[in-house]
DNA sequence: AATTAAATTTCGCCT
DNA sequence: AGGCGAAGTTTAATT
């Protein structure tokens, strides 16, 4: 690591630090110019500039979640310096885009080795709540049997296809978060498809933790159902039950 | 900035630095629970984490664009020591949620005051609002049919050059900004220069995100018509348009 | 405050 | 490689 690094010190740090696949850490005086999908361009100022092993590229100001500026793994980088002033390229390919960074000051360059195999688990996504509802279908209705789980039907995927206790088919589309009316409208658009097929009644039901103010209208005219469904409830739901039970619904699926 | 803290030192760093508004650099071995709209763990692994003057959190990886873990602008945050490990923790209410990441190693932990009002600029530049009427020609007029783009005239060169719905020739003067008198008068140029050669009726249209007050006048006296062009939407036509039809057209500006 | 739509979205999965 | 949908999406604009 370098405080305050001539040009040429900064240089070789970082073309070794590209070369060796370390992590490349630049603090200082910098101005951006992107031009690839859109264009843009960042007038001069201190920041904080990563470049990691996979080839990604962050800016980051000072305040901030996003980065100012960017460039997505798989970059190729090129470092140069010309009248003083330390340039830093990376150009992806499909689609092309490129980004370079100019510093006129480096408080601090670092090349640093991380090792990171640490595992990263999130729980309660919308695939969580899917299992959820197949491990255990009465958190959508008394008796509903699940058939099939994230079947194609045309215009995209139908989360969760069953049928009720008196055998009627139904649709299952499943919210991690408030259900807007999208999801209304996407759930309307499979119903349709499957009864332009299969000329038959079918139940929609829109289940989330809740639906925004029009949707319960708009489900209404739609003629569809709504049911709320816990996120929380549907990750203690996949916590107790044994994964080996998951794994059997889904070997006799696949047979 | 301090390479290799004590547990002590750090704490210290960290509370003073987020206390200040300053930028909180820390890279060591940490491990990150959250818990809010979902709820995720991290396991151990070497890691860059930032926390910013406007109150957000950045953990990041040694690979990926994304951070693992993040807190968006606005937390609160608490430091503490326990048991030899260094504790850090991002509260954000609405929705409530937080992040706590824990070291037992800190290699390098600085508290940077950068100061950054440089501007940033995304823009649809003039050329990029030619390109856009060249893929959606319907932004000037409907049945507008380009011919060629940027054709030099002799006085210079047209920007957009055309046919009309009823076949008559149409040149198209662009600017990206409030159009002024010079704008109307140089496309009056350009029409007499055509006229000149081919004597054919000549359409003029100035097409900008809006004009100066007299011009209005001026483009009357001399025969032309405004048309009005927003910058942006021209950037979002680019942007929709099939990402190899871009390609094309920055092949020749990416290196 | 809620909600709708866009993002240089990124990312993952599947055809 | 392309297409679709989710994301702890975030962010800006609009109601």
């Amino acid at each position: 690591m370098l405080v305050r690094p001539t040009e040429a010190e900064a240089e070789k740090t970082a073309k070794d630090a590209i070369f060796q696949r370390k992590t490349l850490l630049i603090i200082g005086n910098c101005w951006v110019h992107y031009l690839g999908r859109a264009r843009s361009k960042l007038e001069p100022g201190e920041r904080i500039v990563i470049i990691k092993a996979d080839g990604s590229l962050l800016v980051h100001r000072p305040v901030g979640y996003e980065p100012v500026n960017w460039q997505p793994p798989g970059c190729i980088f090129h470092v140069q310096t010309k009248d003083d002033v330390f340039e830093v390229r990376a150009v992806r390919q499909k689609p092309r885009e490129s980004v370079k960074v100019f510093f006129d000051k480096i408080y601090i360059i670092s090349a640093l080795s991380l090792t990171d195999s640490g595992q990263f688990t999130l729980y309660a996504s919308e695939e969580d709540m899917h299992k959820a509802i197949l491990l255990k279908p009465s958190l959508l209705e008394e008796d509903f049997k699940p058939i099939s789980y994230e079947k194609k039907v045309e215009p995209g995927f139908v989360d969760v296809y069953g049928v009720d206790k008196k055998g009627k088919l139904v649709v299952v589309e499943v919210k991690r978060k408030t259900a807007g009316k999208e999801a209304a409208l996407q759930l309307a658009k499979y119903i349709d498809a499957i009864k332009a097929k299969a000329d038959r009644e079918i139940r929609g039901i829109l289940a989330a933790p809740n639906i925004a103010k029009d949707v319960q209208r708009l489900l209404a005219t739609l003629g569809l159902e709504f049911k709320s469904l816990d996120p929380r409830k549907c990750a203690e739901v996949l916590k107790k039950t044994k994964t080996r039970k998951l794994e059997a619904f889904f070997e006799d699926e696949t047979n």
